[in-house]
Parts: structure tokens; C-alpha cells; sequence
RNA sequence: GCGCUUGUAGCUCAGCUGGAUAGAGCAGUGGACUUCGAAUCCAAAGGUCGCAGGUUCAAAUCCUGCCAGGCGCACCA
């Protein structure tokens, strides 16, 4: 057991002695299982063992091991009282005690990071657009998943690697190629436009060629033979068509990039699916030698799932091509040979390919790979109105609704008069900026990855109650709390202080000593959401308890300075989870 | 049709490795700023946990069936 994992610990002794008088007292022998609960109220107890499970090896009633639990088990330095309530046996901590183990672990710098994943090396791969149009409100969710999944990771002693596997290539990029090439948009103007001259970030810039192509295709069919005939130049590797395709490719990248920096999303590695569609061939011809495909007629390479229910899945075509899952085998592989050796690979990718995934890991499988594949997969984003269709311009645009969040963000900072606009325009822009992303962020991260979210812009952005906000005005409260006390009165928060915590106080350490058990969780799950839930109840516990007790006018100084310590220690733990979540911990906002 | 997935308060969601009266936020109602930031706090109100069976001492949680939404079922990606 980790020694950072306080609720671990008192867990564990709970269990040595607990597992001491059962088999005592009445020679219990079989694995006993233990279900720690927390009471519904804190009258209860801060800490609850289930006796049910006990009924069976004791013969007894479980109200009845309670008791007699209740009377053997000593008090000691962390359990005031041990009482029976029915078949719960409940713990009361010593919140001294608690205190004094609590504030050291919490002001470590590095307090929630375990030793989980040490040695082991996972790859993440996340994000992998198409470079065809700009990033929508989808990416969003894959990138802050990714991101907040690839720190969760790391913090569990994971070394991670970040991948972007970029879909660079194929009919898509062609079809915004044609339009380019025929200028279906910008024909004003005199020479053929660019992000320059048209002042365009280049993703938005080809993204308006792929409408254009969508709306012209419309009327006539023929061009989709023109870009299916681009895509056999491209193969074919002419040097015009080639020179285009970069150029826009260029664009696009460049315009990703400002994006990704701009939520905070780094990669380590890039794949190109361009320098990657043919591989994976000699997997599958090496496999089809082994006996492990079959042939068909045309002389395609296919293989029966497991799943009777599923058809056969072709994994080279007749013409000996590569498919999209041929390529996926062979990017598999060469990851686990770029890395080696790689422990994992994680992919976050929409639910849409949850059966693609299921059948390449169960390829891969049989032809001998014993790779640790994981799919992270998650639910669409949904409009009121429907399905996001970029081809239709139903998308929430990623960059437009930064700006529109930063902007509503701009319009609550001047409204509260925290800063001069005179002389703090660059304060302003870098607040609106950190609570308009935090707001997005928790937004879509404190739900379920598995549940689709209905995107109701006139609801979901807000800034009160379980926003990412909420919890950077608590961090802001709290810093300016700690501002004043070095100011004005001037005192230091005390730590480790024998203070008489109250009920609220006793609450928030143990809610502290909970975060190291939170995170883990969250990592083991790859739930983000776990974490946010967390946050937002440490900061509704926090609030109150804010409002009720008084720190810099507590009636003696020794109060104030414990007061300030059990603030710091809140304050702390908060930042380091909301920048887990990629949230700035404000200080003034 | 088959597979995966979701269905909890008017709305958005926690809880789902079974356990003490099912929890939040938003909206609506009432209240708290001459006290450390009211992007806050408090109170009341709001629920056949989709429906029906089953397993269990105990089911929102596990199993089966049904209903509804989403996604997938190409020699597309």
C-alpha cells in the first residue's frame, strides 16, 4: 500500500484488526471481503465497514458483528470512537490526527502522483483529424480527453506518449484539392488565395474549398469522378498534384496547431496516414502464409471473427491494396517497434469505431500480437437541432466557440470591476481566456466519456453552479484569502496545529486525504469525469464552510493561522486537479 | 434484422466492482451582501431510478425479455 494513500491506510488497519477478531472470536476462515462506505452523514461517522458480508463465515447476525466489533477494536491515535450503528461498524477519525497526516501529504509538491504505472510505458493516441476542414466541437472532446487522460497517466507514474495519427490523405483531402484547383470559392480574387491573402487561418481557409465541393457535387454528379481521379494522381505521385496537396496540408497543420496550443494539447509523435496507408500489407500476407487468413475469390485476404454475428472481414483487397484496417494492423505494429518496449497503446477515438477497434484487437490477436490495446472511446456531440454535419455548416467551430466563451467571460470580469480595463487589458484577456476553456472544459469532461452530450449553446455555457468557473472562483476566493492574511494582519497559515476542528473542517481534511484514492480511480476508469465530480464537491464543501466560519476573524490567532493552513491545503489540492483537467487555477478573476 | 451503447427530478448529469432515508447543478419559489470576492451560500419544493420479470437477507446497480434514443453492420475511412 502506497504510504500517500491515507484513506488506503486506515482502511488497511481497519481490515488487520477487524480479520484478527472475526477469526477469533468466531474462527472465521474464508476470505473475508471487506466494503468500506462513506456514512451518509457525518453524524454517522466519517468512515463505514458493511458487516452483511460477515453474516456468512461467522454465522451471525450482522448487526450482532457490529457489536461485538464495536467493543473489541481499540480506539487508537486515528479512531476516536468505533460505534455500532445496525449492521454498519462506523469510524469517527480524530481530526488532530487527521490533521497532522493530512496537511504534510497535501503540500507535497507532488501529493496524488502513484506509483501505479511505474516502468511502464503506454502509448496515447488522440486527436487524429482529417486535414480537411477546421476542428469542431467533437475534436474538442477527443482532445481534452486525450490531454486530461495523458496527465492522469503521467501523475500515476505512466511515462506517455502522445500521438497524433493525422488522416492526411484520401478522397476527402481531394475533394477540397478540386475545389481549390477550380476555384469554386474566393474566384474574386485575381491570384489563387492563401491564409495570407485572405487573412484565414489555414484550416478554415481548405475547410470552405470542402464545402464548397460538397455543394457543387450536388448539382453535378461528375465531380466526384474528377476527385476520385485526383486521388489516382496523387498515387501515382504527380508532381503538381503532390505540390497542392501539401500546400493545403500545410495550411490546415499550421491552423491545428494554433488550436491545439491554445487548449493546451501537445503531442510527442505525429503519424501521417500518408507515409502510413500501405503498411500493414506484409502483416497480412505474412499471416495469410501462416494459415491464419483465407482467400477469396477475386483473391482478397479475409478472416472470420470469433463472432458468428459478424461477416468476414476483408483485410487486403482483391487488387492486393491496403484497407483502412490494414493500415491500422501495420501502424499498430510499427508503434510497438518505435517505442519498444511499449507496455500499452491507448486509442481515443469516437464510438462510431467501436467495432473497428474490437476487430483490430482481435486480429491482432491472431496473428500472434500480444499487444496491450485499449480503445477509449466516446459518445458524439449533438446540437438541439441535431447531428453536427460540417458539409452542411451545422458545426460548432472549436476556435469560434473559444472565442465566444472568452468573450462572455470578458463581459462577467468587467461587470465585477476586479481589474482597471485602462491598464489591465492583458489580465482581462488571459482570465476570459482561463474561464471561458474552463468552462468547456469541465463542461465536457465531468460527464461520462460513453454519453453523448447534446450541446445546447444558450445552456450549457454557463458560469454558474457545477462550472469549471465555480471551481476557479473557489481557487480565487481562497488566494485572495491567503493575500490578505500576508498583508494586513499579517500571519502565516500554521500547518499540523491541534486546533479544534469543527465539523466542517474535519470534513474538508478528510475530503483532502480522498484525492490520492480520487485519482486513482480516475486513471484506473480513464474517467476524467471522476475527478471533476471530486473537485466540485471539495469546492461546494469548501464554500460553505467559507461562508459559515470566519478565518482571518477568528477569535484567537492560533484559530486563524490553522484556519489559513486547512485554506492553503484546499487550495493546493484544487489547483493540482484542475490543471489535470487543463484548467487554470485563477487567482484573481 | 444483428451487434455495441445510453435511458435516474421539467432540463443537464453523479451514483451503477449490489448495501444505511436515490444525490448535485440549472430553471422556478423564498431567503442571506456596513463581515475574509454574492461567478457565493441557505431553505423549501421537485423522483413509478424507461417498463416487466428474475437472482439476493439486500437491486438504480447483477441476469433475462420488452420499449425508446444514439452508433455501427463496405474489397469506405
Amino acid at each position: 500500500m502506497d504510504r500517500d494513500n491515507l484513506f488506503g491506510l486506515f482502511k488497511e488497519s481497519i481490515q488487520g484488526q477487524v480479520e484478527h477478531h472475526l477469526k477469533a472470536e468466531f474462527g472465521a476462515q474464508e476470505n473475508l471481503t471487506f466494503k468500506f462506505e462513506i456514512p451518509p452523514e457525518p453524524s454517522l461517522g466519517h468512515l463505514a465497514l458493511a458487516c452483511f458480508p460477515f453474516a456468512k463465515a461467522t454465522k451471525q447476525a450482522p448487526p450482532k458483528i457490529a457489536q461485538l466489533l464495536a467493543q473489541k477494536i481499540e480506539p487508537n491515535r486515528a479512531w476516536e470512537r468505533v460505534v455500532a450503528s445496525g449492521p454498519y461498524l462506523n469510524f469517527f477519525l480524530n481530526p488532530k490526527e487527521l490533521a497532522s497526516l493530512v496537511f504534510p501529504q497535501v503540500l507535497k509538491p507532488d501529493y496524488g502522483c502513484s506509483s501505479l504505472g511505474k516502468g511502464q510505458k503506454v502509448m496515447l493516441e488522440y486527436s487524429s483529424p482529417n486535414t480537411n476542414k477546421p476542428l469542431h466541437l467533437g475534436h474538442g472532446r477527443n482532445n481534452l480527453l486525450g490531454m486530461a487522460l495523458s496527465r492522469l497517466l503521467e501523475t500515476a507514474g505512466y511515462q506517455v506518449i502522445k500521438a497524433n495519427l493525422v488522416n492526411d490523405r484520401g478522397i476527402h483531402i481531394c475533394k477540397s484539392m478540386l475545389a481549390y484547383q477550380e476555384r469554386w470559392v474566393y474566384a474574386e480574387l485575381p491570384l489563387p488565395p492563401t491564409p495570407q491573402s485572405t487573412g484565414k487561418k489555414g484550416d478554415k481557409l481548405v475547410g470552405d474549398f470542402y464545402v464548397a465541393y460538397d455543394k457543387k457535387s450536388k448539382e453535378d454528379p461528375t465531380v466526384a469522378d474528377q476527385a476520385a481521379q485526383l486521388l489516382r494522381d496523387w498515387e501515382l505521385g504527380k508532381p503538381e498534384v503532390l505540390a497542392l496537396w501539401r500546400q493545403m496540408n500545410d495550411w490546415v497543420l499550421k491552423g491545428f496547431e494554433v488550436t491545439y496550443q491554445r487548449l493546451g494539447c501537445e503531442f510527442d509523435r505525429f503519424y501521417f496516414e500518408s507515409k502510413t496507408y500501405q503498411s500493414g500489407r506484409e502483416i497480412v500476407l505474412k499471416a495469410f502464409g501462416q494459415g491464419l487468413c483465407g482467400k477469396e475469390d477475386n483473391g482478397a485476404i479475409s478472416v472470420e471473427l470469433d463472432d458468428p454475428n459478424q461477416p468476414k472481414k476483408i483485410l487486403l483487397r482483391g487488387d492486393g491494396t491496403s484497407m483502412y484496417i490494414t493500415q491500422d494492423l501495420g501502424t499498430t505494429v510499427q508503434k510497438f517497434q518505435d517505442y519498444a518496449p511499449l507496455d500499452r497503446c491507448l486509442f481515443v477515438v469516437g464510438n462510431e469505431q467501436d467495432q473497428h477497434f474490437k476487430t483490430l484487437f482481435e486480429v491482432l490477436g491472431r496473428f500472434g500480437y500480444s499487444f496491450g490495446l485499449e480503445h477509449i472511446s466516446y459518445g458524439m456531440i449533438t446540437l438541439p437541432e441535431g447531428k453536427m454535419k460540417s458539409r452542411e455548416g451545422t458545426v460548432v467551430d472549436l476556435d469560434d466557440l473559444l472565442d465566444e466563451l472568452k468573450g462572455m467571460a470578458a463581459e462577467e470580469i468587467l461587470a465585477r470591476e476586479m481589474f482597471d480595463p485602462q491598464t489591465q487589458g492583458p489580465q482581462i484577456e488571459f482570465t476570459a481566456e482561463a474561464i471561458g476553456q474552463g468552462a468547456l472544459k469541465f463542461l465536457i469532461l465531468k460527464s461520462g466519456a460513453a454519453k453523448e452530450i447534446t450541446f445546447n449553446p444558450k445552456e450549457s455555457l454557463s458560469f454558474e453552479g457545477a462550472t469549471g468557473p465555480y471551481l476557479q472562483y473557489t481557487h480565487a476566493r481562497i488566494s485572495s484569502l491567503l493575500a490578505k492574511a500576508a498583508t494586513e494582519p499579517a500571519v502565516e497559515p500554521k500547518l499540523e496545529i491541534g486546533a479544534d476542528w469543527n465539523e466542517g473542517e474535519t470534513g474538508l481534511l478528510l475530503a483532502l486525504a480522498k484525492y490520492y484514492e480520487v485519482l486513482l480511480a480516475s486513471v484506473t476508469d480513464r474517467n476524467p469525469g471522476a475527478l471533476c465530480n471530486y473537485l466540485f464537491e471539495l469546492c461546494r464543501s469548501f464554500n460553505k464552510y467559507y461562508y459559515d466560519t470566519p478565518v482571518l476573524k477568528a477569535e484567537t490567532r492560533t484559530l486563524v493561522e490553522a484556519r489559513l493552513g486547512l485554506c492553503l491545503a484546499v487550495q493546493a489540492v484544487l489547483a493540482k486537479g484542475l490543471r489535470l483537467l487543463g484548467i487554470e487555477p485563477l487567482t484573481k478573476m
